[in-house]
DNA sequence: GTCTATAGGCAGATAGAC
DNA sequence: GTCTATCTGCCTATAGAC
């Protein structure tokens, strides 16, 4: 019964897709072939065509899933997290962990490399964002309200401002293979939303 | 005598820089191909090989002469601002100025690449960041002097947070292709180090 | 689902003529 | 300095057998 278990069998096209994130995350769209993926799993480049008609759809269905999961991770800060500044902390958390994957957030890297994206992944990068930039300033305004956040301006701006803040540290702290770099930027950015 | 003046008669290696700077700005290193500048200078592939052995010499010459503007801009700062605070808004200024041409600074981007590139490459991106959070630092540190900046924390952990807030910034800006959305994380980040 | 075989194109790069 | 011609290799992609 494929699709009821999770890890144990994950079927090739997931697996294609979780080796694909990887170097997708460190290489960039344009810094790895279909070689590569079928290399590692262990399959042909024909094969691997069975499953995605061409790299254009397997990068699509990749943002599509690192959205999905995405979502599904906010979610769960909201049921999870008692207040909002908790949510926040949960949130940069999980690009924290990207990083320590020596990953860079697939759709920064995206970001990156749009100009010779298909248009589909494009549209897609700029909606994952727009999700982001939502779910942060709802937890933004909510601070203000709980009292665990405080900040200048509107919510969608200073949320803006958090996933720059973010994606900017990973981007650079990279290079440096350095993830101090980037946990020093979190916690100057979490001191400048203390409430005070 | 080639060398004497600047803009009338660049030489074909500095117009080779030109074009290879604007495409590995817009599309990447890995999104450009030697056939591309050889076709927008008009010559031939063949040609080009004459002007840099390869396209990781290409690389590297592109990343020192950048550095070198960069160098040479921040000297002029140093000379024509008065005050800290005016050094560090001409210095936004300059990421500002790459944005508005649509591109991404040249760093940003191979930082993104950095995987996938030629170690030398590498290594001379970390130095134009850590030139960049010397400046920056030393900068910071004149406005905690003159009064013009305040801020929390050492200096160089300043200096970088405000590095990845406009690498990051710009990151995000291009795909939306909204320079305002650039324009108001500046806005942000200069009214965070205002003088209190 | 996976394979072999193959196509057509573009990549970076070199030899050698002008 | 720039060219033509050419090489080798990798890229994405497809046809068709098992």
């Amino acid at each position: 019964m494929p699709g009821t278990s999770r890890q144990p069998d994950a079927g090739t096209a997931q697996r294609a897709l979780d080796v694909a994130e990887a170097l997708a995350q460190t290489r960039g769209f344009n810094g790895f072939s279909y070689a590569h993926v079928a290399a590692d799993l262990g399959i042909t480049k024909a094969s691997l065509h069975y499953h995605f008609t061409g790299k254009a759809e397997l990068g699509e269905a990749l943002i599509a899933r690192y959205t999905e999961r995405f979502h599904t991770a906010l979610d769960r800060l909201d049921r999870e997290r008692p207040d909002a500044r908790g949510r926040l902390e949960g949130y940069v958390e999980l690009y924290a962990e990207v990083l320590r994957n020596r990953r860079m957030c697939l759709c920064g890297m995206l970001a990156a490399e749009y100009e010779t994206l298909p248009p589909a992944m494009g549209a897609a990068i700029v909606r994952f964002f727009d999700a982001n930039q939502e779910w942060l300033a709802r937890v933004l305004e909510q601070g203000r309200a709980d009292g665990t956040l405080s900040f200048d301006g509107p919510a969608c701006e200073a949320a803006q401002a958090i996933i720059g803040t973010l994606e900017g540290a990973m981007l650079i702290a990279r290079p440096y293979r350095d993830t101090g770099r980037f946990e020093a930027a979190v916690r100057r950015l979490l001191d400048g939303l203390a409430p005070r």
